[in-house]
DNA sequence: TCTGGGGTCCTAGGACCC
DNA sequence: TCTGGGGTCCTAGGACCC
């Protein structure tokens, strides 16, 4: 039996957990750059549109009063930590599927209590700690249970929050109530492709041959089509696996168009990228970059990227740096207005020595390793930026947009709350 | 003027092997 | 007239997730 957990509008309660003012109010966070709604709150959920640009919404949304936030992820990873520990206490098993979402396995819990009991029980911990609301499903499959959090929220006043799916007859019923679009796994195309061959609802698709679904389909759907007849295919995944790719990308606050801002970006994300590296204790052998303009707007398109395949893994800022300047002077071109760029790194390591090469020229470094301690130990302990390369520039007027940045309460002592 | 960022998995097709 | 069969590895592209 699993359990899925996740917070209601995760993003935007962040914001008001610490602004009791904003109580009732409808409440949105923008993405990156201030560019689109990503997050609501249930006051903005029914007239503000998920995903839409910012800049076309906004007199719409001053006009009714909407309060906006550029997205601040320091506080939204410590605010998921607080509600992960809180959960991870009172579960035997666990998987943190995401920032705001954690699978548990309620095997050993299932005997001894009612379930939705239990469930609610996580809510009303989970609430008073942190003060947020959290959605609780229950079903034998994780998909099942995804279904099942789905109905726990769409009626939260008539469940509590805490929906459990366990009898096959709720299963069904609650299949026949929502489009196959709400199902887990299945996105904009899928869902089309069903509609198409008539099957609409989430129990006609439980009902399909399944040979039917293999045919037109991939495996992946089979999967959750048996998960949806109460099958389990996906296990609970207690410990991470490690990644197989890194990237760093951001748009910029305005348009790129001299080559000496873009080299500054590409190296930012380059040291951005080996400092994630380094803290997943890997080496790369695989480094890319890319830029491109805006894909919306009259002008001409133009995105590209190059990479480069080291001889030996690595994981020091300066060959990662190096390889990803080495990459854009491919593909940089005068005369375009860029958007974003990024840097991507990929064939992993546990360690860098591999096997020597005959023919590498370039002799290993020495005490690579223990700069690059000294490099992350600073950038940890007096914050990201402390030490940084020359090449990132000084003044990085491309920096993305954040101007409605809200203060990082729970990381920062200079951003405590002050209480009069 | 202005449209996010970071991942995963699967499949098909090409290149190559014996 | 007629040109095999079985396999691996890699990559690009598509689909999905939050």
């Amino acid at each position: 039996m699993f359990a899925l957990c996740d917070v209601n509008a995760f993003y935007a309660s962040c914001e008001t957990v610490f602004r009791p003012d904003l109580k009732g109010r409808p409440v949105v966070v923008l993405s990156n750059n201030d560019g689109c709604v990503i997050a609501r709150s249930a006051e903005a959920k029914p007239f503000v549109k998920m995903g839409e640009p910012y800049f076309k919404q906004k007199d719409f949304l001053r006009h009714h009063g909407v309060v906006c936030f550029s997205s601040n992820y320091e506080l939204y990873a410590d605010m998921s930590n607080r509600v992960m520990t809180t959960l991870e206490e009172m579960v035997p098993r666990c998987e943190i599927y995401s920032i705001d979402e954690l699978f548990c396995d309620l095997t050993g819990v299932r005997h001894c209590r009612d379930l939705t009991e239990f469930g609610r029980e996580i809510r009303s911990t989970v609430l008073q700690r942190t003060h947020l609301t959290i959605g609780v499903g229950i079903a034998q499959t994780k998909t099942l249970a995804k279904l099942a959090n789905h109905a726990a929220k769409r009626w939260q006043k008539q469940t509590g929050g805490v929906v459990d799916l366990s009898s096959v007859e709720r299963q069904r019923k609650l299949m026949a109530a929502l489009p196959v679009s709400e199902v887990w796994g299945i996105g904009r195309r899928i869902s089309k492709k069903l509609e198409e061959m008539g099957i609409k609802n989430v129990l006609q698709l439980a009902d399909t041959d399944i040979r039917f679904i293999r045919k037109h389909f991939s495996v992946v759907l089979e999967r959750t089509v048996r998960e949806l007849r109460g099958e389990a295919c996906l296990e609970l995944e207690e410990f991470a696996p490690v990644k197989h790719e890194i990237i760093c990308s951001r748009s910029f606050d305005g348009r790129i168009t001299e080559y000496e801002e873009m080299r500054q970006a590409v190296c930012s994300y380059a040291s951005r990228a080996a400092e994630k590296l380094r803290g997943d204790h890997q080496y790369c052998r695989f480094i890319s970059a890319f830029v491109k303009t805006s894909p919306f707007g009259p002008e001409p398109y133009y995105g590209n990227s190059a990479s480069i395949k080291l001889l030996t893994p690595t994981q020091d800022s300066r060959d990662i740096i190096s390889a990803a300047i080495r990459c854009l002077d491919v593909i940089w071109k005068d005369g375009h207005r860029y958007q974003k760029a990024g840097v991507m790194l990929g064939d992993f390591y546990s360690q860098g020595i591999a096997q020597l090469n005959l023919f590498d020229e370039n002799a290993p470094r020495k005490n690579s390793q223990k700069l690059m301690d000294v490099l992350d130990r600073l950038n940890a302990e007096d914050g990201r930026g402390t030490l940084y390369f020359a090449g990132q520039g000084i003044q990085q007027q491309w920096q993305m947009k954040r101007e409605m940045l809200s203060p990082c309460y729970t990381t920062r002592y200079a951003d405590l709350l002050r209480v009069k």
